[in-house]
DNA sequence: ATGGTTGCCCCGCAA
């Protein structure tokens, strides 16, 4: 069982690329961010046609998640509970016997700045809502855009993405440690030491071809899913592709 | 990274 996460960076343009992916790829699980639709316009029939339901929570311009699945996602949950805010950065749905969350984290923008501080303010909140949320569910995956590089092996250039930029800075990094440390474990690193797989290229000074990327698309799991992780990866077909998202899908597969 | 690019909607702002 393939579960995913992908920020899209606009569903209204990487539609195809997402239709595309899903026939190649075949995920059973996808979690989408940065897909800036509004509810109404969100393209869950064309969706339904590759065999996938939708559950989604959108806004125009910005953030919007999406959870896609082979099986009907139930008992959805939309936002952060015990932190409202206009933002549409969380999704949360039972697939078969798994919970998914999807999360797009506040990006910060810079330290210091107003971004930052609901960055930290935000993901202490998830922290505490997660804790509750493995107590339900010890079939839990946390996935998505953390925009958080969670340590040097994560970064192109260490000198560079260091304790004071944006992304890899200290407290961003404990924040995710002290979201880690509810019981979930990062199915990328259970597999896998090495460092220099990303997921994250700017757009910007050909970053991409250069490899000047980030691992910030993480997928969690819980305790008890931990021996089932039997492969994890990161697919950069797509961002070769024409007019890409400027991601690539994260995804770890379950034997079961 | 002092740049630079993309997506959006309204031409600056967020990433």
């Amino acid at each position: 069982m393939k579960i995913a996460s992908w920020n899209v960076n606009s569903l209204n343009v990487r539609l195809p690329h997402l239709e595309q992916w899903l026939r190649a790829f075949g995920p059973d699980v996808v979690g989408l961010q940065e897909t800036k639709l509004e509810d109404h316009r969100f393209p869950d029939a064309a969706l339904a046609g590759l065999g996938y339901r939708s559950v989604f929570s959108g806004q125009k311009t910005y953030n919007g998640v999406a959870i896609l699945a082979r099986e009907e996602p139930r008992d959805v949950l939309v936002g952060v509970p015990g932190f409202e805010h206009e933002h549409r950065r969380a999704i949360s749905a039972t697939v078969g016997d798994l919970r998914i969350v999807n999360l797009y984290v506040v990006n910060g923008q810079d330290i210091g700045t107003e971004k930052y501080e609901l960055k930290l303010q935000w993901l202490a909140a998830v922290r505490d809502w997660l804790e509750e949320e493995a107590r339900r569910h010890p079939s839990l995956v946390v996935l998505g855009d953390f925009n958080v590089a969670p340590d040097e092996r994560d970064v192109h250039d260490p000198a560079v993405w260091n304790d004071q930029h944006i992304l890899t800075s200290a407290p961003e990094r404990a924040a995710l440690r002290d979201l880690l440390a509810t019981g979930l474990h990062d199915g990328y690193r259970l597999l896998h030491g090495d460092g220099g797989v990303f997921s994250w290229w700017d757009y910007r000074q050909a970053a991409f071809r250069r490899d000047l990327g980030l691992r910030i698309d993480l997928t969690l799991v819980s305790e008890a899913l931990r021996p089932q992780v039997a492969a994890a990866g990161i697919d950069r077909e797509p961002r070769t592709w024409e007019r890409p998202s400027d991601h690539a899908p994260a995804w770890i597969e379950l034997a079961r």
